[in-house]
DNA sequence: GAGCTTCATACCAGATTGCTATATTATCTG
DNA sequence: CAGATAATATAGCAATCTGGTATGAAGCTC
């Protein structure tokens, strides 16, 4: 016999409770709800489900065994609505977010891990790509935001808010020799080997423009392709240089181990922001993870500009 | 946020299912109902439970959490269904039945023996007493029917169904020396010594009577108050006698340790029956139950006729 | 792209919900 | 044991919701 499953949540809490009025007070109700609630119940089972005619109401047997029951669907009922709490309050979901490799390794992550703080059930699904990839990953729904340079943007359906000037140094280990030499010229540069960023980086196409604007007739570059980590640690090791957003030098300058040579470089047409759908209904999470990436470059930012006032950078 | 139990349940049926008509086939609804519901859910909750636009229906990680509760409560409402179907059946529930010692112990277990091999999980809530505590016992809702000897009944809010003529007869062991006897006299019951049965039992003015009417005029009585089984015990190791129902030496006779002696005992005014409220609506289980008493006795009823036929009764 | 299957929408009759107001019943108290 | 008190049951009402049929729209298959 099917019955009512709000019916039998009624009976739980009426059990539970104690009495109508109580049950009913607990569900948010009023009394006389439960109560033709469960006489409804008793006539379509043609069972008592309470022993009448006694006040502090009891249960039949078969009364209790229903309720047990009953009481498996509240239980169940209010997990599902703290569930949809959760997610409606971004607590809880997932984020596909994806990126370049260095801006997400070198940054996101960081931010990634403090986002974790305050919304620890808050599912992060990271990838990577360049710019064209992104972009379809996005359109086809593989991913919920992308964090990556942009400079043109074709088609309207999607949406980029800048988050950081696009701006790179040269990077090099806190020991370097450059750093020692009271006046830095840039040709200097083409004296040690340099590191190449992954191919299809926007940064290969930076370092070469780099390089030119120094005059480079044939620098070394012994190293090739290898990601935020394979750098970093290549460069602690040896006198090699390379070319990296700035805010990602900025975030390694706590290890004191990498920094960035006092050179103005020439800034390239992109900057940093966020891409994402444009118009579209987006979970709370993820808004709140936009949110909270776009609050974490902010002070980034702010940090990098007072920085940016003790350091002289050399032309 | 509180949302529909039935909506969740619904959405569960076609997760699981794979497919709106599926689900709905599997709740025994139509399509359209379903598809309703989702689509209410869908906009209550603002978040989309599936993926659209893709056939093999693939719920959103949201959808799939909220379904997983959905599924919970799925469960329980079948098992809930399944009690219900259970109870009203008969299959389950819990008859609460008294009577006389002798009868219980002697002939009614077995009959709950029997009755558990088809309704295993039917609890069975045994009692003792004697007409009037049992006839109290049901008027106060503490006994659901009573099978015990019935003389007269006082008050019509009470139902007696007969089921077994009230005979008595004179048992002992099977080695017992009377039954050695070409002839048997009456009077020769007074030079062995004599179980009581229990006080305030109706066998016990039985026995008195029984005694008169052989000329009792001082009978050995050594051992009183025990009930079935402590009186068969030391019938069997004595050549002592009692009084007993004819059905209760008649169900031991398998054993071949007790029988009757052949002799013709004075009729109680007295027949065996069971006693229930009348006219109040009653379990299924208890219904069942009762039937199945009835049909026990009446088939032992007859197995004693039967039997009877191939004894020869002494007066 | 035709045909098939599956899902979504529109509309309707009937059931159900929850409410307020009020009657009924059980328990407690003197 | 009557009267006070608290709890439960009943009645009536408006709004919602339910599930159904009929039908349109959209994906999949070949």
């Amino acid at each position: 016999m099917k019955l009512d499953e709000r019916h039998l949540i009624q009976l739980a809490a009426v059990v539970n409770a104690g009495g109508v009025s109580e049950g009913a007070e607990l569900l948010g109700m009023t009394q006389p709800a439960v109560s033709r609630t469960l006489a409804i119940l008793e006539k379509r089972l043609g069972e008592a489900l309470f022993v009448k005619g006694r006040r502090p109401l009891r249960p039949t047997p078969f009364g209790r065994a229903l309720a047990d029951h009953g009481q498996a669907m509240l239980l169940s009922s209010r997990k599902a609505s703290e569930l949809v709490d959760n997610f409606r309050e971004g607590r809880t979901g997932a984020v596909r977010v994806a990126g370049t490799q260095f801006f997400m390794d070198g940054l996101v992550s960081n931010l990634i891990a403090d986002f974790h703080v305050a919304r620890p059930d808050v599912r992060v699904i990271q990838s990577y790509g360049y710019m064209e990839e992104l972009q379809s990953a996005i359109r086809a729904d593989r991913v919920d935001l992308a964090i990556c340079p942009v400079d043109v943007l074709d088609g309207d359906d999607l949406e980029f808010r800048s988050i950081l000037p696009g701006r790179n140094v040269v990077a090099c280990r806190v020991t370097h020799p450059l750093l020692m030499k009271r006046k830095l010229r840039g040709s200097e540069v083409l004296d040690y080997p340099w590191i190449a960023p992954p191919l299809n980086s926007p940064l290969q196409a930076d370092m070469r423009a780099l390089l030119l604007s120094f005059g480079s007739t044939g620098v070394s570059v012994p190293y090739v392709g290898g990601s935020l980590a394979s750098a970093i640690n290549y460069l602690k090791r040896t006198d090699a240089l390379t070319i990296l957003p700035h805010g990602v030098v900025f975030a390694y300058r706590k290890e004191r181990e990498i920094t960035a040579l006092p050179l103005r470089v020439p800034h390239p047409e992109r900057a940093l922001g966020i891409l994402k759908l444009a118009g579209s209904p987006q979970s709370p999470a993820i808004a709140a993870f936009t949110d909270f990436i776009i609050k974490g470059f902010g002070s980034l930012a702010d940090l990098i500009k007072r920085h940016e006032q003790s350091v002289v950078w050399k032309a």
